[in-house]
DNA sequence: GCCGTTTTCGGCCCGACTGTTTTCAGTCG
């Protein structure tokens, strides 16, 4: 069995859990816990690393011990330290944790005076009244776990970027019409653009806070406030989201949104090299012992620790400050880069709208190209195009060339990988295109090695240019298929192929550390929207927010260059 | 458990809110 990152990143994270609730050193907690956040980020597969004899312990937070334990997880797919833990602490009790205030104080306490384990075990408990009976915990308390545990059945617990942005729009309206307010900024992981957020972080400058406070808590859809102070407030949203808000003065808005933007990592960092030159910095300033001396902005705070200003969707504690020191920050991609799209639907499949609606939607968004990708015939729910209705699109596509100006519509089609990893249309018609979109559509069930397999087989075939949404995942719904990307990057590398970051909201397919890794492999990359309509175009944004969390240029995007100079990297 | 130009021991980020509390621990971000 091949032991994969997040294995041994989610080993690491119980076993920190578990620590933590054996009350174990704080600090062999965190080392867990980092060396966790080290391997989830990792580029490259732990077992290739070993396989190739390379140092583990060169990675931050993994030293001896800890390369000692991934190697022995990798070989054995077990971890002797973790079942001596187990034996005393269950592993379920990891889970417990999550509950709101519920740490692992309180799980110690549960588990040894009502010997509770699993989730179930405190339900049960909390309906029964013994959660009030013990000390640090209350009535109020024991309710409050019920509440949480029936509704965790109910709502998901992270959103959608796109989703998320529909509930800030709307309470950021709601809090700019507070007098005397000053900035309102959604930070957090919504302002690095992550593709799904747990909960909102709005920052708010304003002399009167609890005024801001009142106004922010009175708002319609409050379902619940958990905290209520005069700068900060934690509520929950009737569709389930947590909001906090947090008020400061203006002259500390540029520490607080850094503060607040996160993430956690990036923060620490920056933090300690404040303390390495005698400074404090927190969400009120940069201070020199009691004098502050920046934070107005961003930029003075990073300029206080002699760094350049780091984009938000960078600040993961991925090596972005290094790259600052070093002066090799990427200038990120930007929408204003983008000249065309290259995976679109019309109702000639599953889309919505027509041919010559979507290329006038494309030159209404500044585009010079569209690049139409109807469904090939296997996708028969979509109404897939077998070669003689694709046939008919292309020459549909060239008598509206010749109408349109200043949109040309390049010919593609979304062609099924069959489960053999043959393409879904004959070489007599994919020759006829520019360029394709190959995707696998079914058969998710197949396993790693047959995966894999299937979808390098069917880059052999020279009509294979752009691998679309490359997992098959869809946020909040369904994993990715079992699938080797690596494998399929140094082949989609070898035979001159590319991959998509598809923008869809559901799919944003690569993820931030795979599009990384395929621009460290010298892959170029699509962003694209899988638009089934003249309005999903709009969707680009979130690719290239995934893009630019991938540490992507202009020139790692495919579709940042003009046609004829794209046209040309696409031949094969 | 990690780390190091102050290096093999002794540090390891910091503040707000709540209520378990009445002077502070626990939790969260």
């Amino acid at each position: 069995m091949a032991v994969h990152n997040a294995d041994v990143a989610a080993i690491f994270n119980r076993l920190a859990d578990l620590l933590e609730i054996e009350e174990a050193n704080p600090f062999r907690v965190r080392a867990y816990r980092r060396a966790a956040q080290t391997i989830e980020d990792l580029p490259e597969s732990l077992s290739g690393m070993i396989a190739r004899g390379e140092k583990l312990s060169t990675l931050p937070g993994i030293g001896d011990d800890l390369a000692g334990k991934i190697r022995e997880i990798v070989e054995s797919g077990h971890l002797k330290a973790m079942d001596e833990v187990e034996a005393r602490t269950p592993s379920t009790l990891a889970a417990l944790t999550s509950v709101p205030d519920l740490g692992p104080k309180r799980v110690h306490m549960l588990h040894e005076e009502l010997g509770i384990e699993t989730l179930e075990d405190l339900t049960e408990a909390a309906a029964a009244g013994k959660l009030k009976e013990l000390p640090r915990f209350s009535a109020a308390m024991e309710k409050k776990v019920l509440d949480e545990l029936r509704r965790r059945g109910e709502t998901e617990q992270r959103f959608r970027l796109s989703t998320a942005e529909d509930f800030a729009e709307a309470l950021c309206t709601h809090l700019r019409t507070v007098r005397g307010i000053g900035e309102v900024v959604v930070a957090g992981s919504y302002r690095r653009r992550k593709e799904t957020v747990g909960d909102l972080d709005i920052l708010v400058t304003a002399k009167d806070g609890a005024r801001v406070i009142d106004h922010f808590v009175g708002y319609e859809e409050v379902d619940q406030v958990l905290s209520k102070g005069t700068t900060r407030s934690t509520v929950i949203l009737k569709c389930g989201i947590q909001v906090d808000v947090r008020v400061v003065p203006e002259e500390s808005y540029g520490a607080a949104l850094h503060y607040f933007t996160g993430s956690k990592g990036h923060n620490i960092a920056v933090r300690k090299l404040g303390m390495d030159k005698g400074l404090k910095i927190n969400e009120y300033g940069v201070f020199r012992g009691e004098k502050r001396i920046a934070g107005r902005t961003e930029e003075e705070v990073y300029r206080s620790v002699k760094l350049p200003y780091i984009e938000p969707e960078l600040r993961e504690d991925r090596g972005e400050i290094d790259a600052a020191f070093a002066g090799t920050l990427p200038k990120l991609v930007a929408l204003a880069d983008i000249r065309g799209d290259l995976h679109v639907h019309t109702r000639a499949s599953d889309g919505k709208s027509t041919l010559r609606e979507m290329a006038e939607a494309a030159r209404a968004r500044g585009y010079s190209y569209l690049g139409i990708t109807d469904h090939s015939k296997h996708a028969t729910v979509a109404h897939g195009l077998d070669a003689k209705r694709l046939a008919a699109e292309l020459d549909d596509i060239d008598r509206l060339n010749d109408e349109l100006e200043g949109i040309t519509l390049i010919k593609s089609c979304e062609v099924d990988i069959l489960a053999d990893g043959k393409l879904d249309l004959p070489a007599s018609i994919l020759k006829r295109l520019d360029y394709t979109v190959c995707a696998v559509h079914y058969r998710f069930d197949l396993d790693r090695d047959k995966q894999t397999e299937r979808i390098i087989r069917a880059m052999d075939n020279r009509y294979f240019t752009i691998l679309a949404h490359p997992t098959g995942r869809l946020l909040g719904e369904r994993p990715g298929y079992a699938v080797d990307l690596e494998r399929v990057m140094a082949a989609a590398k070898e035979r001159g192929c590319f991959l998509e970051i598809n923008g869809h909201p559901a799919r944003l397919d690569l993820d931030d550390v795979r599009a990384r890794a395929a621009k460290e492999m010298d892959i170029r990359i699509a962003i694209t929207t899988d638009a089934h309509s003249t309005a999903g175009l709009g969707a680009i944004r979130y690719g290239v927010d995934q893009a630019r969390r991938g540490w992507l240029e202009a020139d790692d995007v495919l579709n940042t260059r003009p046609w004829p100079k794209l046209k040309a990297m696409l031949a094969r």
